[in-house]
DNA sequence: CGATTATGAAACGGTGCCGTTGCGTATCGG
DNA sequence: CCGATACGCAACGGCACCGTTTCATAATCG
C-alpha cells in the first residue's frame, strides 16, 4: 500500500509528478485565448503554450488534440447562476435576463459563447459540454421559477415552460445581437413584461 | 464615344474583358464551401480557386483580401421573403417562423447564419452586410405585418412591435439551437400562440 | 544515492496557405 | 495583324503551425 494516496488502488507512478499549476494555466491560457475572439479552429497549441509558459510537451502529454483541451477548458467554467429566486415571478425572470445582459457586455464569455453556439457543426461535442455546462443548469433553475408561478396562479396554469424559457432567451439573445452591440439598461424588464402580457389585447383586466 | 458602352464615360479599358463566368464561379465556390461549414478564418483562398476552376491570379484580381470577397458573396444571397400576407396575422407570423424552420434545415443556409452570427466580433463588416441583407428586410415585412394587426385590433394596440419581433425570432432560434437539432413540424404555431397568449392568464375570455 | 518521470526550450521535417511572378494562350479594341 | 488585358496553371520564397524528438534540469520515489 502506498500511504500517499487517497483510495483508490491506482499507485502513485513513480518519478516527477505532473505539475498542477502547468495544467491549470494552459487551461487558463486556452480561455484566455478564445475569450480574445480566437476562434477554436484559429486556436493553435503553440498559443497557448506561449501564452501559459509552458513546452508544447507539457500539452501534448495530457491531451491528444486541441478539441480534448478545449472541452476541458469549457468544463471549467463554473455554472455561475446567482438567482436569488426570492420575489415574484416577474422579479426572478428579470434577474435571470439581466444575468444574460451581463455576461454580454463580458468579451470573453461573449466570445466563448459564440464558439458554443456557432461551432455546433463543426464540434458537437464541445456544444454539448457547453449545453451541459452552463445551458442546461439555468434552464432548470428558471423552469422551477414558472412553475412556482403555475402554482401560485401568478401564471397561466397550462404555461410551456420550455416555450416560454425560449421566448424570454431567445428575444434577450436576439436583441443583444441584433441591436448594436449595447442593449439598454431595462430591457430585461420590457422582454419579461412583454412576454407576460402576450400580444393580444386583453378583454378586461 | 464608344458603342459599346451604356452610358457613362468610363470608356472600355483594352484587352481582354473580365470573364463574369468566373466572377459568378468564384463566388459560387465561396459560398458552397461556407456552406460546408468551412469558417471563413479556414477559408482559404487556394480552396476557393480549385472549387471554382479557377487560378488564384483570376481571383487577386478582383479582391484584394478575403473578407471584401465574403461580403460580396454574402451580396448576392436574395433576401428572399415569400410572405403572402393575406390571411390573419396570426396565419403570417407562422408563416414567417416557418420559413426560419425550413431554412435552418439547409446545411447551407444553417451554416452561413452561423458565420454572420458568431463572427459579428472578429469581422464586423460581414454581420453588417448580412443585418443589411437578411435580417432588415424580413424586419420590416413581419413589422408592418405586426403594425396591421395593431391597427385591426387583432393585436394590442400598444405593443412594442421590435419587441414582438425578438419574442418570435428569438424563441424560433433557440428551441432550434437547443433541441437536438429538429425542430417539430408544428414548433412555429405553438410559438406564435404562447406569444400571443402571454404567459399571464386572462381573466375572463 | 539511483531510478524514474515531468518540465521548458529548442530544433526537427512536413504541410498548407500566403501573395507574387512567369508562362503560354485566349479575347477584346483598333 | 497588333497591343493590351485576362485567363488557367505552375512554381516561387516565406511563414505559421503541426506533432515529434532531443536535451539538460527538476522533482519524487525507494
Amino acid at each position: 500500500m502506498n500511504t500517499q494516496q487517497t483510495a483508490e488502488g491506482a499507485a502513485r507512478p513513480a518519478g516527477r509528478p505532473r505539475s498542477e499549476k502547468a495544467e491549470r494555466s494552459i487551461i487558463e491560457a486556452t480561455l484566455d485565448l478564445l475569450g480574445e475572439g480566437i476562434g477554436v479552429s484559429e486556436l493553435s497549441i503553440e498559443s497557448i503554450a506561449s501564452r501559459a509558459g509552458v513546452g508544447k510537451t507539457t500539452i501534448y502529454r495530457r491531451w491528444s488534440n486541441k478539441e480534448d483541451l478545449v472541452v476541458d477548458a469549457l468544463a471549467t467554467l463554473k455554472p455561475p447562476i446567482p438567482l436569488p429566486q426570492g420575489g415574484t415571478v416577474r422579479d426572478d425572470l428579470v434577474t435571470y435576463l439581466r444575468v444574460i445582459q451581463e455576461e454580454t457586455r463580458h468579451l470573453r464569455t461573449r466570445c466563448i459563447m459564440n464558439i458554443a453556439m456557432s461551432d455546433s457543426e463543426r464540434h458537437p461535442r464541445l456544444a454539448e459540454r457547453f449545453r451541459e455546462l452552463a445551458v442546461e443548469p439555468r434552464r432548470a433553475v428558471v423552469a422551477a421559477v414558472l412553475r412556482r408561478g403555475m402554482d401560485t396562479g401568478e401564471l397561466r396554469a397550462d404555461l410551456d415552460v420550455d416555450m416560454a424559457l425560449a421566448l424570454l432567451s431567445g428575444a434577450m439573445v436576439w436583441l443583444t445581437k441584433w441591436s448594436d452591440g449595447h442593449s439598454p439598461a431595462d430591457l430585461p424588464e420590457r422582454i419579461v413584461d412583454e412576454a407576460l402580457k402576450g400580444f393580444r389585447p386583453r378583454p378586461a383586466e
